[in-house]
DNA sequence: ACCCAGGGGCAAG
DNA sequence: CTTGCCCATGGG
């Protein structure tokens, strides 16, 4: 292991947030995949232990580089917005690849976190290629998925994801949706691209954007987003959700969500049935 | 036995 | 343009 030296980051809280599924315990540190290169990682006091070789993919993977201090000072004065920073410190928007992002948010759908995980870990390892040192098996490419029977993916516990992931990887391997181009495009264009693929709506582009195409603006608006902006508007009418939360959130909306729903998830104090 | 989960898509109003 | 309903499965 070498070490790598580390602005404020919480690598457990980061990987606990809900943006990444397949990262394992180990002793004091995590096990992984960052495509096709295994991984392991222990956060120290103030640095970080990592699988020698494996420092520009691991820093570049938890963005070690966006500047949290110039991020929290955009976030908004409001009680729920600072508690969500209070409580949550250090986590880090990561950028992770593009395919094995798209792919597990199809399969996110009405899904719980611990279930999102068993998913994922399913299919890697059925269908995804072993990597060596590794016993976390890559995300299987979309020419791969693009061959698994619809049957087959149900068995890994889809149930009716399992025909959209299938559409969308031959969507992807024939080329019809070039997950590349989409870097180059602007969010609005991109956002639109994302949404031609089956599975895939308004907030599962958006949490693609946000955590593999760098889009630090984009705001996915999920059941528990909804229940806080709702709790932040009080009893008035309601606005888009979405627009809301990018007007009011800042320049790094994406940012300021992820907190706000992380911190909501673990606290647990909002209404789940308020409309 | 319920209720809920990082929704999407399509029909009907 | 909005709302209602179904899609399948596991956990609390």
């Amino acid at each position: 292991m070498t070490v790598l030296p580390l602005p404020e980051f919480d690598l457990r809280l980061t990987l606990l947030s809900g943006q990444v599924f397949h990262w394992q315990e180990d002793g004091a540190g995590w096990r992984g995949v960052i495509g096709r290169t295994a991984v392991r990682v222990e956060q120290m006091a103030g640095e970080l232990m990592v699988t020698p070789g494996a420092e520009k993919i691991v820093s570049r993977y938890f963005a070690l580089d966006h500047p949290l201090d110039q991020i929290y000072a955009t976030f908004p004065d409001d009680e729920f917005s600072r508690g969500a920073l209070a409580a949550c410190r250090g986590l880090r928007v990561i950028r992770q690849p593009r395919w094995e992002c798209l792919a597990t948010f199809i399969t996110s759908a009405m899904k719980q976190v611990s279930h999102i995980r068993a998913m994922s870990l399913a299919l890697r390892a059925r269908f995804g290629d072993p990597i060596e040192g590794s016993d976390v098996a890559a995300y299987p490419e979309p020419e791969r998925l693009a061959r698994v029977t619809e049957a087959k993916l149900r068995t890994c516990g889809l149930g009716f994801r399992a025909p959209n992931l299938r559409a969308t990887a031959i969507a992807v391997a024939k080329g019809s949706v070039d997950l590349e181009a989409i870097a180059g495009m602007e969010t609005d264009r991109a956002r639109e691209e994302l949404c031609k693929l089956p599975g895939v709506g308004r907030k599962i582009a958006n949490c693609v954007l946000l955590f593999a195409y760098e889009r630090l603006d984009a705001v996915p608006v999920d059941v528990w987003i909804a229940r806080v902006v709702r709790a932040m508007r009080g009893d008035g009418r309601l606005p888009d959700l979405e627009d809301y939360s990018r007007e009011h959130f800042g320049a790094y909306a994406g940012y300021v969500q992820q907190y706000l729903f992380h911190h909501a998830r673990i606290s647990k104090t909002l209404p789940a049935r308020s409309k």
